[in-house]
RNA sequence: GGUCGGCUAGCUCAGCUGGUUAGAGCGCUUGGUUCACAUCCAAGAGGUCGAGGGUUCGAGUCCCCCGCCGACCACCA
């Protein structure tokens, strides 16, 4: 569903909140000091000012004192001297005790203006004396405010100087008028120093023009009734924050808030819904109304302000539910559980969202809030369109496809770090989507297309299908976990790794030769095999929606659509943990086997091979012809006396291949072998003899290393053995 | 000024409450094309975990300090 803020569904929603909140005395109109953008010419709130640093000057000045002395104070902005209504002073401020109380003259305007004590001043920075312009900036109004001085102002709407009383400078821009008050204040013998000075300046979010704070009439919003719920919500975690460190960034916006600058003087936005009538009643109304409230009189004429755009967007969460009408939308969808988004709109967006939903609906508009990382070009520097930095995803999406570009997101988003963007990962995605099509094609061919789920007799699964039934439940375990913790990345990790590998790698090209057999051990194969890919279709569905669908219509499977199937079950009596060993094992020696064939020549395809093992799998028929298929081995019958021959062995298991090949090779596996274990018996051994480590260390962790020692010390001698025999 | 995050293989990143000798993808080297997939398979090389201290039997993981990189907050005139 769309929703534009414009809409006159959405307007009427924006009407009511405000109204609301008028009603309960939340907003109010008054003159205060803004952040005024002299280019807009509009007022803009604390979030939308960004300070950049600046290399200025530190000006100090000399006020003369009344009845005798000076006062120096520093300033960067010494053309707002004009408008000072007071000098301020630390009350702890030793230097200008006396001083408190007594007048100053201020240079070239004349006017007197008196010393005051307020603990907003800093001792230490400057002379310690501060010139106080109430009217132009945020800290002064508020001493000036303490302090019960005037607000003098001097700065038109369009940031011209404003002083009538200094014609020479009337008019000026500020960064015209500087210089040349700074020459009239010398000329007066006012200046007496001039010092480098680094500060931050602030600038309009929107235009970048410097942001000259003024005393303006605005409407405002009362923060301290609303962020006191929403405070508490993240403080009793019934909001929480994914990761967690976000939770103390918001609290600490909430817990510093201050009153909310809701008017804007611009074209676009929604209209302040505030009438007034000829006798100055001014009232907020939902609708445009006909006469006034208070008198009847039918002259009334709307506020010409609209509102701050995130004060429409706080109603997000309820707001495009119809709200305050009771609909059945707002029944069924509020409230939501989770909110994923960048950072940057943590204060703007979801905090005002929180604190609207609470106030209007006394419910959380969402349990869960995910901050993701944010995207960067792939030289780390922000993405932006006038840098040219930018990727347009849908261009991802043509290249690649949108699984793979949503799997990348999904992958990289969700960890909170911010990533450097990468085409070659999302590539990578598209490969294994094609590996899952071309898994699909093996296992579809020869089966109906909208066959049901294929039934097993559980009598007849082999080692190999109960191995990896095993291991789709653990699979199962894992994605479902990190589902419920936020955690993607995990567990797209271990569906790529579970499915490529373990599924496609090892088990398919395991079942390959029951396959053609149609009856009992193929069909068991197949039908297992079918079940593993069609779980893990579900599993990875949220991922990657489209091409799961897909091959999921292509195999047998119960529903109409993927995405209305249930959610699978992982069963961990399937999981069988001697048999996962014994796998384990089975693979290591295919591996050691490839290794050694891999410097062997010639290379056929199957190489005469015996296999002597005391291990379960690798004793039964299963578990020889497994290792028989995966390292390409021809295991019948035993090797004729001519034929050179070469051992691989790995742990109590020894391969004799039938096998031409440079006997160096497999000494040199083994020798290497026989170092590392006699390097880990040594590191086993220190570690052990340490009365520290076997004294304080859990009794688990020593058991566990004494194991290894004995494991270690078992293999090494069988190296030995095998190495000074001389293999081969 | 304060706070937070990052620094792990050539590149991009994982590594939960400290416990086998640190992992993945890409890239690189070597070998492989009848039988789902060369958009593939197999075998390999590659890391003093930013520097330095400390706690601990044991530190990529906890503490301190420093260095870069990136954010955020702030009423330093």
């Amino acid at each position: 569903r769309n929703r534009f803020t414009m809409d006159r569904e959405y307007v009427a929603s924006v009407n009511a909140a405000f109204v609301r909140f008028w009603k309960a005395g939340l907003i109010y109109r008054g003159p205060r000091i803004v952040n005024w953008c002299p280019r807009d010419q509009s007022a803009i709130s604390d979030l939308e000012v960004v300070f950049t640093e600046a290399d200025d000057q530190l000006y100090y000045l000399d006020y003369p004192v009344e009845g005798g002395g000076v006062i120096s104070v520093a300033t960067a902005r010494p053309e707002t001297m004009v408008g000072d209504t007071g000098v301020a002073v630390n009350p702890g401020d030793e230097r200008y005790r006396e001083l408190v109380g007594k007048t100053v003259l201020l240079p070239l305007v004349h006017r007197r203006v008196p010393i005051v004590a307020d603990q907003a001043v800093d001792i230490g920075f400057g002379t310690g004396a501060v010139k106080v312009t109430p009217g132009h900036d945020t800290t002064d109004y508020e001493i000036g405010e303490r302090q019960g001085l005037e607000v003098r102002n001097i700065l038109h709407l369009d940031g011209r100087l404003d002083v009538a009383e200094l014609p020479e400078l009337n008019g000026l821009k500020v960064a015209q008028a500087r210089p040349r008050i700074v020459e009239m204040l010398r000329a007066e013998g006012a200046l007496q120093k001039v010092e480098p000075y680094h500060h931050s300046v602030g600038h309009c979010d929107r235009c970048g023009a410097v942001i000259e704070p003024l005393v303006s009439s605005q409407w405002w919003v009362k923060m301290k009734p609303l962020s006191g719920p929403a405070i508490a919500v993240a403080e009793e975690d019934e909001l929480r924050f994914h990761p967690e460190r976000w939770k103390e960034q918001y609290l600490r916006w909430m817990r510093n808030i201050r009153d909310w600058c809701i008017s804007r003087q611009l074209w676009l936005g929604h209209r302040i819904p505030v009438w007034t009538c000829a006798n100055s009643h001014a009232v907020a109304y939902e609708k445009a109304p006909s006469a006034c409230e208070e008198c009847g009189d039918r002259t009334l004429t709307q506020d010409p302000d609209v509102l701050d755009t995130w004060f429409s967007s706080s109603l997000w969460p309820f707001a495009t539910l119809g709200w305050p009408n009771e609909t059945e939308d707002l029944a069924g969808f509020y409230p939501t559980q989770v909110l994923d988004t960048a950072r940057d709109i943590l204060y703007l967006w979801v905090a005002r969202m929180v604190f609207t939903s609470l106030y209007f609906l006394d419910k959380l508009p969402f349990s869960d809030v995910i901050i993701h990382g944010t995207v960067l070009a792939p030289d780390g520097r922000r993405m932006s369109k006038s840098l040219g930095t930018g990727v347009d995803p849908l261009q991802m999406v043509d290249r690649y496809g949108a699984d793979a570009t949503r799997a990348w997101c999904a992958y990289f988003g969700t960890s909170g770090q911010d990533i450097r963007f990468s085409e070659e990962k999302i590539k990578s995605y598209q490969l294994f989507a094609n590996k899952l099509w071309n898994a699909t094609r093996l296992l579809a061919s020869g089966i109906a297309e909208g066959s049901p789920p294929l039934p097993v007799d559980e009598a007849l699964l082999e080692p190999a299908d109960s191995w990896i039934l095993g291991r789709l439940s653990a699979v199962t375990r894992l994605v479902t976990r990190c589902f419920a913790g936020f955690e993607f990345g995990p567990a797209i990790d271990g569906l790529y790794e579970f499915a490529w590998h373990e599924f496609a790698d090892d088990y398919l090209e395991l079942i390959k030769p029951r396959l053609p057999d149609g009856g009992g051990s193929g069909y068991t194969a197949r039908a297992v095999a079918v079940h593993v890919l069609e779980t893990t279709l579900r599993l990875l569905h949220p991922i990657m929606p489209f091409v799961t669908e897909e091959l999921w219509q292509r195999i047998p499977h119960a529903g109409e659509s993927i995405v209305l199937a249930p959610w699978p079950l992982a069963d961990e009596r399937l999981e069988d943990p001697a048999l996962l060993e014994e796998m384990a094992h089975l693979l290591e020696v295919v591996r050691a086997v490839r290794s050694l064939r891999h410097a062997s020549e010639p290379r056929t395809r199957r190489q005469p091979a015996q296999v002597q093992s005391p291990r379960r799998l690798l004793s039964e028929p299963a578990g020889r012809q497994y290792l028989a298929t995966l390292a390409q081995l021809e295991l019948n019958g035993p090797l004729a006396p001519e034929v050179p021959r070469q051992a691989v062995v790995v742990g109590e298991t020894t391969v004799t291949l039938g096998i031409r090949s440079d006997s160096g090779v497999e000494r040199q596996r083994l020798g290497a072998e026989l170092r590392k274990k006699e390097q880990e018996i040594e590191f086993m051994e220190t570690k052990l003899k340490n009365p520290d480590f076997t004294g304080r260390a859990p009794q688990a962790v020593v058991e566990r290393e004494q194991a290894r020692l004995l494991e270690a010390k078992e293999a090494a001698l069988r190296l030995q053995a095998l190495l000074g025999e001389g293999a081969g």
